[in-house]
DNA sequence: ATCAAAAATGACAACGTTGTCCAACAAAAA
DNA sequence: TTTTTGTTGGACAACGTTGTCATTTTTGAT
């Protein structure tokens, strides 16, 4: 059983190699009679258009790249399925494309990717999507991209972009704790070029502002997105004078590790110092308490993603109300656990 | 700047298309003064062939995917990029595709897979690798694949197979536990389809067996690959009657879950009971006290698993020696940590 | 009915590569 | 020298699809 091809089609259905390729494409020239037919015939003979040629042949082409540069793994297997279900509904194939943003000429990598590739466009994840003069340079070599970024305001700049909320849901999460009573809440950084770091702390801080709560510079704390340096800072934290009676830490790996300093320096968690971390990865629900964390539903974001690339490259093929759609915003939310769940002293 | 096609390579090196391609295809029939004429071409105009037209014309292909059910992403993604490396030397273009292997007919879904998109093979990993009801059917479509299996010796079937002899480093782990002083070790496995479970747990058997001490079924405990699971059978054994001097988890999720069990019980780790799990997993490094585990190599696992699948495909590609090879062997490392440097009470 | 304009359809070439087949050439044998 | 054999290079078609442009059919206004 070989593969059935536009002249089986046209065969079956009675008319011209063409007039299945329109309506394949969804040209608008076709009667409706004819796209019915036509589309009967498809569907009989299990009818699949053939990549290769397809890409070949076209200006166009249907075939995507997801980058990035990301060592979450389950970061980035989240994206990749949202995108690869995207490309599945919209019938694109999907490469994938990890890389080391400081590893050479970047731009230049991508740029020869796509040239190599026959790619249509570029989806492209944080932190790489946040470098402007990365993806300004695509952008001026008429490379079509979207980016998810970390951003508390619809973001400028040529390409569309799906944007995280990153600092609304750090708000939120603040909030809890100074609804529980808490005062002296630490904040411990994740990498400073990840904007979700800067996001996040933003977030915190307007809502200690927001509720007349200064915010003690002793008490914000930089690093990096990892389970050793939230235990290395939460440790001299804690075991210093005057500790904070809530820690709050700009991932999961970074809470997990305070979590790990506060119980070998004999605290409880939470009855003597609250923690929360922000992902809502594996290591919030294995902790033990549970953290308090945000969620984010990356295959959602994925996905919507790749929507918002597809109505770039080919308006006419998504409706007409997306098509214009050139941004898109999603907020994390609040995942209250147990690692919050005292008030505090 | 477009790209470069043979046709240029053939204009700049002063020969025919056809003898480019003969050099591009490594055949055997070109003088040795033209292939390097046409090699400096290549190289010039940074030429690479393009996949669209080379996957449309041939009989070949140059395309593969990568099929896997597999819940852990550490694992999914370190085999992606060793597989990725390997498609990139050889000039193979990589597609993933997550399945749920349980959901409709897997076999139907990988032949249509193949056939859609013209794949000339595929790589495959645990857990659908280990059911040769899906293996064997795939091999009688005449579709080509590579297994990434755990097994003891070298697996009969068919296709080639790279094994990762998880007995073997099992069998260390115990060893390593019973040098400590442990004869009461307890052993959690992992999902019964997984075959690693089971060559994990022969090891641990014949370990003990070859100490001479006894198997007991009650410290012998089913369960799943996850902390959860690992949690409550550990808690179960540690809070009953003569509990276990040792636990040794199916992998790092268990004995993660088991640490934490312990933990909750006031025990002392390792000095009231040593904790094993197996992987290498950032779960065995950031507990406290990191895990005495079994290290695998997935990137270089994946990667000759590569290397296995196109020698079958092409047996010229390679060299010789390896043109032949159809089956390569891994042993995972022990790696002592601090959760089983106790001796026994 | 008639004709122009518009809509729908079709014929053909082209994308970049490789497989088939044949021609040109050199080396070895007669 | 001529013939045979083996080696190397080239012309052409084909893969499955879409872009261009020509042709046919339908529509609508007279």
């Amino acid at each position: 059983m070989s593969k059935a091809t536009i002249k089986d089609v046209a065969r079956v259905a009675e008319v011209s190699l063409k007039t299945v390729s329109r309506v394949i494409n969804n040209e608008p020239t076709v009667k409706e009679a004819t796209r019915k037919k036509v589309l009967k015939a498809i569907e009989e003979l299990r009818y699949q258009p053939d990549m290769s040629a397809r890409n070949l042949r076209g200006a166009k082409s249907y075939a995507i790249a997801l980058v990035y540069d990301n060592p979450n793994p389950y970061y980035v297997v989240d994206v990749q399925e949202g995108v690869l279900q995207a490309c599945r509904e919209l019938g694109y194939s999907l490469q994938i494309h990890p890389c080391n943003a400081n590893d050479g000429d970047i731009v230049e990598e991508l740029a020869e990717l796509v040239r190599n590739s026959r790619l249509a466009g570029l989806v492209i994840a944080p932190p790489i999507s946040e470098d402007d003069r990365v993806t300004d340079a695509l952008h001026e070599r008429g490379i079509h991209l979207v980016r998810i970024v970390s951003a508390s305001k619809a973001p400028e700049g040529a390409s569309p972009a799906v944007y995280v909320n990153d600092r609304a849901a750090a708000h939120a999460v603040t909030d809890h704790l100074i609804h529980k009573g808490h005062n002296n809440i630490a904040f411990l950084w994740g990498e400073e070029e990840h904007h979700s770091s800067g996001e996040r702390f933003a977030g915190y801080r307007a809502a200690l502002e927001e509720h007349g709560i200064p915010v003690q510079d002793r008490l914000v704390i930089e690093g990096s997105y990892s389970f050793d340096s939230g235990f290395q800072r939460a440790n001299a934290l804690l075991s210093g004078g005057t500790p904070p009676s809530a820690i709050f830490g700009c991932n999961d790996e970074i809470a997990a590790g305070a979590l790990a300093a506060a119980k070998s320096l004999g605290l409880r968690v939470p009855e003597d110092v609250a923690i929360a971390g922000f992902e809502n990865s594996p290591f919030s629900k294995h902790a033990q308490p549970p953290l308090t964390t945000a969620a984010q539903s990356l295959g959602d974001i994925a996905k919507k993603a790749m929507m918002l690339l597809v109505s770039e490259l080919r308006p006419q093929a998504v409706d007409e109300e997306s098509a214009s759609v050139r941004k898109s915003e999603f907020i994390p939310e609040l995942i209250a656990r147990a690692s919050t769940s005292a008030e505090a002293r």
